[in-house]
DNA sequence: CTAGAATGGTTCGAAAATCTGACTACTGTC
DNA sequence: GACAGTAGTCAGATTTTCGAACCATTCTAG
């Protein structure tokens, strides 16, 4: 195994500042966290047979909504330019994860939708979301979970731009 | 302005399930916020001058450590591969932002550490880290804003694989 | 109702970031 | 001192991302 970003291997040598054996700045935890989470989900996904689909792709993938998201709200809540969430998305559509609908209320947009596989993708998503979740649950218990749920709502309200 | 990673400008349409109106799962809101500190901190940056540097860049930028960090461990923790790490510390080191210095105790590794550039980034970072903490704690409530750090770090437990 | 501004999306081309594979140099062990 | 493992680099290819320019549709002000 001799590439792949290295899953910490090594002893943690205490370092001190910046980066190290200091308390973290919030914004470096949710890193660790949100990177967790998605490596979680990847990995699932990979191992169910969705072996094709990026990190990248996952990251528009995980904003399509039940009935449809249009691309530039897509491109908005992955942070990512709509000319990437195109690309994007074409490679989604020729994977089989998405179709592109006509908005039947615009006609200049179009609605991401889920396809077949799409579907099959979101479901162990979801699924090793729940059992995620429950591992943190385990580990903090359940009331602090709420609440950490409740502070990072809470705190999205000034951090997220859309919405 | 056409184009930038587009700073939410429209309504939020209240979405249904996978994402949208819903409560969002941890994984997915650690990710609004982490990117909100993360622009933030660019943003000073670049209007402080260092307005070379990249998002790329600063992530393992801001991951040296004040007696030097390893390639290794900067690869690590910013979660990439050795080599991508290589990649964005041949630049930081063109521009001025690092140095690469011999470890003492150990003749194949390298430190890398911060040069005068770097440090007077870093300076700049960790000014925008605690304006934006203060914001954050503004809305929240101290009390509140603590407990949060300590949640999150104490989910780190269990998500950094590294330390 | 229509001209002009704004919005949703795409195409093109280039730059940046990332990965795999292969390799060198040094360490540590037995 | 051979050998397995670790630190880091080089080379090449792929993926991701962005900026600019553009078309179609919608919205808005007169």
């Amino acid at each position: 195994m001799p590439n792949r970003p290295d899953q910490g291997t090594s002893a943690a040598d205490s370092e001190d500042t910046s980066a190290g054996g200091g308390p973290l700045n919030i914004g470096l935890l949710c890193f660790i966290v949100q990177r967790s989470m998605e490596d979680r989900v990847l990995a699932d996904l990979a191992a169910a047979g969705f072996d094709d689909i990026t990190v990248a792709q996952a990251r528009v993938l995980a904003r399509v909504g039940a009935k449809g998201t249009r691309l530039t709200d897509l491109a908005e809540q992955a942070r990512v330019t709509k000319q990437t969430a195109t690309f994007m998305v074409d490679q989604l559509e020729r994977a089989g994860y998405v179709s592109r609908l006509p908005d039947p209320v615009d006609a200049r947009a179009r609605l991401v939708t889920f396809a077949d596989r799409g579907l099959a993708a979101r479901e162990v998503a979801r699924r090793t979301e729940v059992v995620v979740q429950e591992e943190w649950t385990r580990h903090l218990g359940r009331r602090a979970t709420v609440r950490l749920h409740q502070l990072l709502t809470q705190l999205r309200e000034i951090t997220d731009p859309y919405q």
